[in-house]
DNA sequence: AAAACGGGGGC
DNA sequence: GCCCCAGTTTT
């Protein structure tokens, strides 16, 4: 698959995914949100399925939406209010130390660089990419697993781990794409292309596909 | 490179 | 029961 055609595929996926409303859901409401809340929602979200994400973070907010507020709240508070994500000590830990870090370091802002991003702790190369992306409307490619599978299913690129993907992907994939790129690719990932028995019959960019590796599907 | 962090839901 | 889930840090 080249360039050109991975163009047509994000339009189609765009096209296809608004009009079966598939649930792109949070991502979709995470795109309105101020970048601190997408930091946090973003936090929550790890090993953790997006609408019991979604919930959790709408909860976490009524109660606290500045770092300050957020940073009175009890670890106890909030492992409540953010039930049942997991990861409770964890996540509520990081919450607090992210609002302390945000106050003292960063005029109570989240920092727009990935560099900068990437020093607060708890903070990786995906939660940084997915604030820089929909949170300053910035460069972010944020490959999960999701996006490296269907990129070489689909025969765009051809590598072994994700951050292979993302090294090729930026080198080849426009960057005015980018955005949309991972936030589609990971929608179409959980309901249609998926890891195991993907639709194919009926798939939309069904004719862009090489279907690499795609053994069983339906 | 692998383990650990944690709980719900699909099958 | 087993495996997976918009991951990151520590060993």
């Amino acid at each position: 698959m080249n360039n050109r055609q991975m163009v047509e595929v994000i339009r189609l996926l765009e096209k296809e995914l608004q009009k079966r409303e598939l649930p792109i859901v949070s991502q979709l409401a995470r795109e309105r949100r101020a970048p601190f809340e997408i930091l946090i929602s973003t936090l929550l979200s790890l090993r953790t399925k997006d609408e019991v994400t979604a919930a959790a973070s709408e909860r976490l907010f009524a109660l606290a939406s500045t770092p300050q507020e957020m940073l009175r709240l009890a670890e106890e508070e909030i492992s409540q209010a953010i039930y049942p994500v997991g990861f409770y000590r964890n996540k509520a830990g990081t919450i607090r130390h992210v609002c302390r870090e945000l106050i003292v370091r960063f005029d109570s802002r989240v920092p727009e660089t990935l560099e900068e991003l990437l020093t607060l702790k708890g903070v990786g190369r995906k939660t940084a990419n997915l604030v820089v992306s929909l949170g300053f409307n910035g460069l972010g490619l944020c490959v999960d697993t999701h996006v490296h599978r269907i990129s070489n299913r689909m025969g765009y690129v051809r590598t072994k781990t994700p951050a292979e993907t993302e090294f090729a992907l930026r080198e080849k994939l426009p960057a005015k794409h980018w955005s949309r790129f991972n936030t589609l690719l990971v929608a179409f990932g959980r309901n249609t292309c998926r890891p195991v028995s993907p639709l194919c019959s009926g798939c939309a960019v069904a004719a862009y596909c090489d279907r690499i590796g795609v053994t069983k599907s339906r």
